[in-house]
DNA sequence: GGAAAATATTAGACCGGTCGTCTTGACGTG
DNA sequence: CACGTCAAGACGACCGGTCTAATATTTTCC
């Protein structure tokens, strides 16, 4: 019963870890000792430190996939909001640990995307589905009204990934949320416009 | 007079190793053979890997305020288009390194800023700085009616930077330019519309 | 039920690479 | 000659990921 528990601990931490220092920078000895596993152990469960990287990433994926259903299919809400409540709740989380950490998925892109084949594949992978999810919530604004409709949604997903992105690494180097404050409120006020505001 | 020449060496083949790999993973070793600098020397030129690390930012910083300079105070052109310009020019530059690299400070500040503080308070500052380059250029704009006078530069110029940075990263993790092309077209469609298109 | 076989887990050694130190020596200048 | 600057690279201490050999645990089967 508890055969996959170690496992799925040494995962958990890892993650944390990772978050916090980076791919390189975290050490096998570290996150082993931090779960109470000795080091034999860890290729048994693991092929290697690359694996365990990717099964890191994929555990973080599913559980951010987790959190953006709640807010980008809350049916309570209109599109446009629920894109506006997810990034408040990002705001409010960040803000929450003094903006370390940032985001696993850009950190791990900027450090790995050029040094290894198979971790910037599928951190490309995540992005993109990331940009899949705002694009059908605009979608679904511009049918229900909400958004001007000559807009390609396509594009202003990426937008918003991209600042977001970059604004959660402004925060994390200001040790200050401000960054992701002001892109909240400039994306909303000038980039998605409700469309009666169109000329 | 070549007193300084194998220091310099030393910073820029360093700058280029860490833009490629990264701090940490850029081992000194490394960058004195490819320099062709003998260990013993590294010391005498450097305290430590760290200080070695930071002579290396500030060269880069320097660098790119000149380049900055070059698009930023461009008379020849309006202060929106001199921004315009900027941006295509490091869209073909990326463009011409299949995306590798990205922004070195951009690159540190994730990697670091939750590591070292003297790293990050110096990435900060230049953060800063440019920042605000791009929020006079806004407020010359403005002056020359060319941008809506309602609208905060501050704000917008830290927006700008966040969502370029933001792209930089995407676009390294896709292998591909697309975020760059579509962050510069959305900006200019829909954040930074000149004043007569304004409601 | 209990021995034997298969599997799951661990201990600790290994090798390679890291940063930083140290000693030695060449060079040129005063 | 003496002395500060710089070249030179071997060395040490440490830490990283990896592997093999041994131990514990479960399963199998008579």
């Amino acid at each position: 019963m508890e055969k996959k528990d170690t496992k799925a601990e040494i995962i958990v931490i890892g993650t944390d870890m990772i978050s916090l220092h980076g791919y390189n920078a975290t050490g096998l000895d570290a996150v082993l000792k931090s779960a109470g596993v000795p080091k034999g152990s860890f290729y048994h469960y693991f092929g290697s430190k690359e694996e365990f990287g990717l099964a890191v990433i994929d555990h973080f994926a599913e559980r951010y996939d987790q959190r953006l259903d709640t807010f980008l299919n809350d049916e309570e809400v209109t599109p446009l909001n629920r894109i506006r409540n997810y990034l408040e709740s990002g705001l409010a989380r960040l803000t929450q640990n003094q903006c370390t950490k940032g985001c696993l998925i850009g950190n791990l892109g900027q450090e790995l995307a050029d040094q290894n084949e198979r971790f910037r594949a599928r951190l490309d992978d995540i992005f993109h589905s990331w940009k899949e999810r705002f694009a059908a919530c605009l979608q679904e604004a511009q049918r229900a009204g909400e958004l001007a409709p000559e807009l390609d949604t396509g594009v202003i997903a990426g937008f918003i990934l991209s600042g977001w992105e970059g604004a959660v690494l402004r925060a994390k180097v200001m040790k200050s949320p401000q960054p992701l404050r002001d892109f909240i409120e400039t994306l909303f006020t000038t980039v998605i416009r409700s469309r009666n505001l169109s000329p």
